[in-house]
DNA sequence: GTCTATAATTTGATAGAC
DNA sequence: GTCTATCAAATTATAGAC
Protein backbone atom coordinates (compact mmCIF):
# COMPACT_ATOMS: atom_id res chain seq x y z
CA UNK A 1 0.00 0.00 0.00
CA UNK A 2 1.35 3.03 -0.96
CA UNK A 3 1.85 5.64 1.86
CA UNK A 4 -0.59 8.55 0.95
CA UNK A 5 -3.31 5.87 1.46
CA UNK A 6 -2.07 4.71 4.90
CA UNK A 7 -1.67 8.20 6.22
CA UNK A 8 -5.19 8.49 5.24
CA UNK A 9 -6.33 5.31 6.35
CA UNK A 10 -4.84 6.13 9.91
CA UNK A 11 -5.84 9.63 9.81
CA UNK A 12 -9.20 8.65 9.20
CA UNK A 13 -9.26 6.11 12.10
CA UNK A 14 -7.60 8.46 14.65
CA UNK A 15 -10.22 11.39 13.66
CA UNK A 16 -13.27 9.43 13.80
CA UNK A 17 -12.40 8.99 17.06
CA UNK A 18 -11.53 12.09 18.71
CA UNK A 19 -12.23 14.97 16.08
CA UNK A 20 -9.71 16.94 13.67
CA UNK A 21 -7.88 19.00 16.01
CA UNK A 22 -7.46 16.46 18.92
CA UNK A 23 -4.80 14.52 16.15
CA UNK A 24 -0.99 15.97 15.23
CA UNK A 25 0.70 14.85 12.26
CA UNK A 26 3.06 13.40 15.29
CA UNK A 27 0.46 10.90 16.19
CA UNK A 28 -0.05 9.86 12.66
CA UNK A 29 3.15 9.59 11.51
CA UNK A 30 4.34 7.85 14.88
CA UNK A 31 1.68 4.42 14.03
CA UNK A 32 3.05 4.71 10.80
CA UNK A 33 6.73 4.54 12.15
CA UNK A 34 8.03 7.60 9.87
CA UNK A 35 8.73 10.85 10.94
CA UNK A 36 5.93 13.68 10.81
CA UNK A 37 8.17 15.69 8.64
CA UNK A 38 7.63 13.33 5.89
CA UNK A 39 3.56 13.20 5.84
CA UNK A 40 4.32 17.29 4.47
CA UNK A 41 5.77 15.21 1.59
CA UNK A 42 2.12 13.94 0.66
CA UNK A 43 -0.05 16.56 2.32
CA UNK A 44 2.02 19.56 2.23
CA UNK A 45 -0.74 20.56 5.43
CA UNK A 46 -3.16 19.92 7.22
CA UNK A 47 -6.32 21.41 5.56
CA UNK A 48 -4.87 19.20 2.53
CA UNK A 49 -4.87 16.16 4.80
CA UNK A 50 -8.53 17.00 6.02
CA UNK A 51 -9.94 17.55 2.32
CA UNK A 52 -8.33 14.71 0.86
CA UNK A 53 -9.85 12.44 3.87
CA UNK A 54 -13.39 14.07 2.98
CA UNK A 55 -13.35 13.56 -0.80
CA UNK A 56 -11.94 10.13 -0.16
CA UNK A 57 -14.88 9.54 2.68
CA UNK A 58 -17.44 10.44 0.25
CA UNK A 59 -16.23 8.86 -3.02
CA UNK A 60 -15.78 5.20 -1.01
CA UNK A 61 -19.13 5.80 0.61
CA UNK A 62 -20.89 6.73 -2.53
CA UNK A 63 -18.77 4.14 -4.49
CA UNK A 64 -19.38 1.21 -2.32
CA UNK A 65 -23.11 2.18 -1.60
CA UNK A 66 -23.10 1.74 -6.05
CA UNK A 67 -21.46 -1.62 -6.08
CA UNK A 68 -24.20 -3.03 -3.26
CA UNK A 69 -27.09 -1.93 -4.41
CA UNK A 70 -25.99 -2.20 -7.98
CA UNK A 71 -28.13 -5.47 -8.78
CA UNK A 72 -31.40 -4.62 -6.63
CA UNK A 73 -34.19 -2.98 -8.19
CA UNK A 74 -36.11 -2.63 -5.01
CA UNK A 75 -36.18 0.37 -3.24
CA UNK A 76 -36.23 -0.50 0.32
CA UNK A 77 -33.91 -3.16 -0.27
CA UNK A 78 -31.53 -0.45 -1.37
CA UNK A 79 -32.36 1.74 1.69
CA UNK A 80 -31.44 -1.41 3.99
CA UNK A 81 -27.75 -1.30 2.33
CA UNK A 82 -27.55 2.44 2.85
CA UNK A 83 -28.30 1.96 7.01
CA UNK A 84 -26.21 -1.27 6.81
CA UNK A 85 -23.09 0.55 5.72
CA UNK A 86 -23.60 3.42 8.43
CA UNK A 87 -24.02 0.18 10.80
CA UNK A 88 -21.19 -1.94 10.27
CA UNK A 89 -18.73 1.42 11.19
CA UNK A 90 -19.98 1.63 14.36
CA UNK A 91 -20.37 -2.39 15.32
CA UNK A 92 -17.22 -3.09 13.17
CA UNK A 93 -14.95 -0.41 14.61
CA UNK A 94 -17.22 1.67 17.06
CA UNK A 95 -16.22 4.62 14.66
CA UNK A 96 -18.73 7.19 14.09
CA UNK A 97 -18.99 8.73 10.49
CA UNK A 98 -15.96 11.33 9.24
CA UNK A 99 -18.12 14.36 8.37
CA UNK A 100 -20.59 14.03 11.89
CA UNK A 101 -17.65 14.68 13.66
CA UNK A 102 -16.48 17.03 11.19
CA UNK A 103 -19.79 18.12 10.75
CA UNK A 104 -19.88 19.14 14.83
CA UNK A 105 -16.46 20.87 14.87
CA UNK A 106 -17.44 22.12 11.40
CA UNK A 107 -17.20 26.41 12.51
CA UNK A 108 -13.75 25.39 13.48
CA UNK A 109 -12.47 23.98 10.60
CA UNK A 110 -11.15 25.72 7.58
CA UNK A 111 -14.09 26.42 5.21
CA UNK A 112 -13.32 23.75 2.37
CA UNK A 113 -13.43 20.75 4.84
CA UNK A 114 -16.56 22.49 6.07
CA UNK A 115 -18.36 22.07 2.57
CA UNK A 116 -16.67 18.73 1.86
CA UNK A 117 -18.93 18.05 4.41
CA UNK A 118 -22.03 19.74 3.63
CA UNK A 119 -21.91 18.25 0.22
CA UNK A 120 -21.48 14.73 1.72
CA UNK A 121 -24.59 15.46 3.35
CA UNK A 122 -26.39 17.14 0.63
CA UNK A 123 -25.76 13.76 -1.66
CA UNK A 124 -26.74 11.73 0.86
CA UNK A 125 -30.23 13.45 0.94
CA UNK A 126 -30.52 13.37 -2.41
CA UNK A 127 -29.99 9.53 -2.97
CA UNK A 128 -31.93 8.77 0.06
CA UNK A 129 -35.09 11.05 -1.46
CA UNK A 130 -34.96 9.44 -4.19
CA UNK A 131 -35.15 5.78 -2.65
CA UNK A 132 -38.35 7.07 -0.95
CA UNK A 133 -39.80 8.37 -3.64
CA UNK A 134 -39.38 5.25 -6.05
CA UNK A 135 -40.73 3.22 -3.05
CA UNK A 136 -43.84 5.81 -2.78
CA UNK A 137 -42.90 7.38 0.57
CA UNK A 138 -45.16 10.16 1.56
CA UNK A 139 -42.81 13.38 1.77
CA UNK A 140 -39.48 11.57 0.63
CA UNK A 141 -37.47 14.42 1.15
CA UNK A 142 -38.93 15.70 4.35
CA UNK A 143 -37.95 11.33 5.31
CA UNK A 144 -34.44 11.47 3.67
CA UNK A 145 -33.48 14.71 5.49
CA UNK A 146 -34.80 12.87 8.94
CA UNK A 147 -33.56 9.96 8.72
CA UNK A 148 -30.10 11.51 7.82
CA UNK A 149 -30.22 13.23 11.26
CA UNK A 150 -31.25 10.01 12.60
CA UNK A 151 -28.20 7.70 11.26
CA UNK A 152 -25.50 10.40 11.92
CA UNK A 153 -27.07 11.62 15.23
CA UNK A 154 -27.30 7.92 16.63
CA UNK A 155 -23.77 6.95 15.36
CA UNK A 156 -23.13 9.83 18.09
CA UNK A 157 -25.18 8.62 20.55
CA UNK A 158 -24.61 4.86 20.28
CA UNK A 159 -20.58 5.40 20.38
CA UNK A 160 -21.05 7.81 23.76
CA UNK A 161 -23.23 5.55 25.58
CA UNK A 162 -21.73 1.93 24.30
CA UNK A 163 -24.93 0.80 23.43
CA UNK A 164 -25.85 0.01 19.84
CA UNK A 165 -29.56 -0.32 20.07
CA UNK A 166 -29.47 3.07 19.93
CA UNK A 167 -28.83 2.35 16.69
CA UNK A 168 -31.70 0.27 15.86
CA UNK A 169 -33.70 2.03 17.03
CA UNK A 170 -32.73 4.94 14.32
CA UNK A 171 -31.84 2.15 11.63
CA UNK A 172 -35.76 1.19 12.27
CA UNK A 173 -36.99 4.54 11.37
CA UNK A 174 -35.02 5.05 8.68
CA UNK A 175 -36.36 1.69 7.01
CA UNK B 1 -22.35 38.20 36.56
CA UNK B 2 -19.52 36.49 38.52
CA UNK B 3 -16.13 35.83 36.37
CA UNK B 4 -16.59 31.69 36.31
CA UNK B 5 -20.06 31.96 35.06
CA UNK B 6 -18.46 34.78 32.48
CA UNK B 7 -16.08 31.86 31.88
CA UNK B 8 -18.76 29.24 31.19
CA UNK B 9 -21.29 31.02 29.14
CA UNK B 10 -17.78 32.29 26.90
CA UNK B 11 -16.41 29.05 26.76
CA UNK B 12 -19.72 27.03 26.01
CA UNK B 13 -20.55 28.85 22.85
CA UNK B 14 -17.40 28.48 21.52
CA UNK B 15 -17.05 25.44 22.01
CA UNK B 16 -20.48 24.48 20.72
CA UNK B 17 -19.20 26.07 17.84
CA UNK B 18 -15.63 24.68 17.07
CA UNK B 19 -15.55 21.21 19.76
CA UNK B 20 -13.40 21.33 22.86
CA UNK B 21 -9.78 21.05 21.59
CA UNK B 22 -9.98 23.93 19.49
CA UNK B 23 -10.57 26.53 21.98
CA UNK B 24 -7.72 27.59 24.28
CA UNK B 25 -7.88 29.73 27.69
CA UNK B 26 -6.37 32.24 25.77
CA UNK B 27 -9.26 32.51 23.56
CA UNK B 28 -12.18 32.37 26.01
CA UNK B 29 -9.47 34.99 28.36
CA UNK B 30 -9.56 37.15 24.94
CA UNK B 31 -12.98 37.41 24.44
CA UNK B 32 -13.78 38.07 28.41
CA UNK B 33 -10.86 40.79 28.40
CA UNK B 34 -8.59 39.49 31.10
CA UNK B 35 -5.33 37.37 30.99
CA UNK B 36 -5.43 33.31 30.16
CA UNK B 37 -3.68 33.06 33.98
CA UNK B 38 -6.32 34.50 35.51
CA UNK B 39 -8.79 31.54 34.17
CA UNK B 40 -6.49 28.78 36.40
CA UNK B 41 -7.96 30.30 39.05
CA UNK B 42 -11.90 29.39 38.34
CA UNK B 43 -11.26 26.26 36.57
CA UNK B 44 -6.87 25.01 37.70
CA UNK B 45 -7.14 22.40 34.65
CA UNK B 46 -8.77 22.60 31.17
CA UNK B 47 -10.65 19.21 31.81
CA UNK B 48 -12.45 20.82 35.25
CA UNK B 49 -13.87 23.68 32.61
CA UNK B 50 -15.11 20.83 30.55
CA UNK B 51 -16.71 19.04 33.25
CA UNK B 52 -18.17 21.95 34.76
CA UNK B 53 -19.44 23.19 31.17
CA UNK B 54 -21.35 19.58 30.65
CA UNK B 55 -22.66 19.36 34.17
CA UNK B 56 -23.69 23.08 33.90
CA UNK B 57 -25.53 22.38 30.43
CA UNK B 58 -26.87 19.11 31.42
CA UNK B 59 -28.74 21.44 34.69
CA UNK B 60 -29.18 24.35 32.84
CA UNK B 61 -31.21 21.97 30.18
CA UNK B 62 -33.60 19.62 32.65
CA UNK B 63 -33.76 23.03 35.25
CA UNK B 64 -35.22 24.91 32.14
CA UNK B 65 -37.58 21.84 30.92
CA UNK B 66 -38.95 21.12 34.32
CA UNK B 67 -39.89 25.06 34.30
CA UNK B 68 -41.62 24.79 30.83
CA UNK B 69 -43.71 21.61 31.42
CA UNK B 70 -44.29 22.09 34.51
CA UNK B 71 -47.80 23.39 34.51
CA UNK B 72 -48.60 20.74 31.56
CA UNK B 73 -50.17 17.86 31.87
CA UNK B 74 -50.74 16.67 27.78
CA UNK B 75 -47.30 14.19 27.39
CA UNK B 76 -47.28 15.00 23.50
CA UNK B 77 -47.48 18.47 25.06
CA UNK B 78 -44.28 18.03 26.87
CA UNK B 79 -42.69 16.13 24.24
CA UNK B 80 -42.88 19.56 21.83
CA UNK B 81 -41.66 21.71 24.86
CA UNK B 82 -38.14 19.27 24.06
CA UNK B 83 -38.16 20.00 20.55
CA UNK B 84 -38.80 23.59 21.12
CA UNK B 85 -35.49 23.64 23.44
CA UNK B 86 -33.54 21.82 20.74
CA UNK B 87 -34.79 24.01 18.09
CA UNK B 88 -34.44 27.07 19.67
CA UNK B 89 -30.57 26.68 20.06
CA UNK B 90 -29.77 26.36 16.08
CA UNK B 91 -32.81 29.20 15.69
CA UNK B 92 -31.15 31.83 18.10
CA UNK B 93 -27.99 31.36 17.62
CA UNK B 94 -26.71 28.41 14.96
CA UNK B 95 -25.22 26.61 17.99
CA UNK B 96 -25.47 22.56 18.42
CA UNK B 97 -26.29 20.51 21.41
CA UNK B 98 -22.81 20.93 23.47
CA UNK B 99 -23.25 17.02 24.08
CA UNK B 100 -23.32 16.21 20.49
CA UNK B 101 -20.42 18.20 19.65
CA UNK B 102 -18.57 16.97 22.91
CA UNK B 103 -19.66 13.33 22.01
CA UNK B 104 -18.41 13.23 18.54
CA UNK B 105 -15.12 13.85 20.38
CA UNK B 106 -15.66 12.10 23.14
CA UNK B 107 -12.81 9.71 22.40
CA UNK B 108 -10.23 12.10 22.33
CA UNK B 109 -11.62 13.99 25.53
CA UNK B 110 -10.68 13.18 29.29
CA UNK B 111 -12.80 10.36 30.62
CA UNK B 112 -14.79 12.24 32.95
CA UNK B 113 -16.33 14.34 30.11
CA UNK B 114 -17.38 11.55 28.34
CA UNK B 115 -19.13 10.29 31.65
CA UNK B 116 -20.88 13.69 31.48
CA UNK B 117 -22.25 13.63 28.24
CA UNK B 118 -23.04 10.16 28.66
CA UNK B 119 -25.46 10.96 31.72
CA UNK B 120 -26.97 13.94 29.63
CA UNK B 121 -27.98 11.48 26.74
CA UNK B 122 -29.65 8.65 29.11
CA UNK B 123 -31.45 11.10 31.30
CA UNK B 124 -33.18 12.87 27.95
CA UNK B 125 -33.88 9.27 26.50
CA UNK B 126 -35.50 8.07 29.89
CA UNK B 127 -37.42 11.40 30.36
CA UNK B 128 -39.01 11.07 26.47
CA UNK B 129 -39.47 7.13 27.41
CA UNK B 130 -41.91 8.35 30.33
CA UNK B 131 -43.43 10.88 27.89
CA UNK B 132 -44.03 8.65 25.44
CA UNK B 133 -45.26 5.64 27.54
CA UNK B 134 -47.97 8.30 29.20
CA UNK B 135 -49.02 8.89 25.78
CA UNK B 136 -49.58 5.34 25.07
CA UNK B 137 -47.05 5.45 21.99
CA UNK B 138 -45.76 1.93 21.12
CA UNK B 139 -42.15 0.73 22.19
CA UNK B 140 -41.91 4.20 24.13
CA UNK B 141 -38.00 3.41 24.92
CA UNK B 142 -37.29 1.93 21.11
CA UNK B 143 -38.87 6.04 20.33
CA UNK B 144 -37.31 8.09 22.74
CA UNK B 145 -33.50 6.33 22.05
CA UNK B 146 -34.37 7.00 17.77
CA UNK B 147 -35.70 10.86 18.47
CA UNK B 148 -32.73 11.93 20.51
CA UNK B 149 -30.47 10.44 17.69
CA UNK B 150 -32.73 12.24 15.59
CA UNK B 151 -32.82 15.41 17.22
CA UNK B 152 -28.87 15.38 17.88
CA UNK B 153 -27.68 14.46 14.17
CA UNK B 154 -30.11 17.11 13.01
CA UNK B 155 -28.15 20.57 15.07
CA UNK B 156 -25.48 19.12 13.39
CA UNK B 157 -26.58 18.69 9.76
CA UNK B 158 -28.58 21.63 9.65
CA UNK B 159 -25.96 23.70 11.03
CA UNK B 160 -23.32 22.33 8.20
CA UNK B 161 -26.16 23.00 5.65
CA UNK B 162 -27.40 25.94 6.91
CA UNK B 163 -30.61 24.34 6.17
CA UNK B 164 -33.33 24.81 9.18
CA UNK B 165 -35.72 22.38 7.29
CA UNK B 166 -33.62 19.24 8.16
CA UNK B 167 -34.35 20.35 12.00
CA UNK B 168 -37.93 20.35 11.17
CA UNK B 169 -37.94 17.38 9.39
CA UNK B 170 -36.75 15.88 12.41
CA UNK B 171 -39.06 18.03 14.80
CA UNK B 172 -41.86 16.08 12.65
CA UNK B 173 -40.76 12.65 13.65
CA UNK B 174 -40.13 13.48 17.32
CA UNK B 175 -43.35 14.66 18.20
C1' DG C 1 10.15 9.43 0.08
C1' DT C 2 12.13 9.86 4.23
C1' DC C 3 15.40 11.91 7.16
C1' DT C 4 17.66 15.63 10.44
C1' DA C 5 17.39 19.98 12.09
C1' DT C 6 15.09 23.80 13.17
C1' DA C 7 11.99 27.77 13.27
C1' DA C 8 7.72 30.14 14.77
C1' DT C 9 3.73 29.84 17.28
C1' DT C 10 0.44 28.08 20.47
C1' DT C 11 -0.91 25.81 24.50
C1' DG C 12 -1.77 24.34 29.25
C1' DA C 13 -0.03 25.43 33.36
C1' DT C 14 2.62 27.55 37.54
C1' DA C 15 4.78 31.05 40.83
C1' DG C 16 4.38 34.97 43.04
C1' DA C 17 3.25 40.17 43.23
C1' DC C 18 -0.64 43.25 43.87
C1' DG D 1 -9.33 37.83 41.37
C1' DT D 2 -6.32 39.43 38.25
C1' DC D 3 -1.81 40.52 36.86
C1' DT D 4 3.23 39.76 35.03
C1' DA D 5 6.50 36.66 33.94
C1' DT D 6 7.76 32.46 32.65
C1' DC D 7 8.04 27.56 31.35
C1' DA D 8 7.92 23.02 29.11
C1' DA D 9 5.78 20.74 25.75
C1' DA D 10 3.38 20.32 21.55
C1' DT D 11 2.18 21.74 16.91
C1' DT D 12 2.42 23.18 12.12
C1' DA D 13 5.57 23.89 8.89
C1' DT D 14 10.05 24.55 6.11
C1' DA D 15 14.91 23.76 4.27
C1' DG D 16 18.00 20.87 2.68
C1' DA D 17 20.72 16.28 2.93
C1' DC D 18 20.39 11.45 1.58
Amino acid sequence: MDSATQILDIAERMMRREGYNAISFRDIAGEMGIKSASLHYHFPKKVNLGEALVARYHKNFHDTLGARTSGLSDPSAKVQIFIDLHRSAIQDSGLICLCAVFGAEAKGLPETIGQGVKAFFNANIAWLSQMYRDANVPNPEQKAKASIAMLEGALIVASVSGDISVFEAAAKFAA
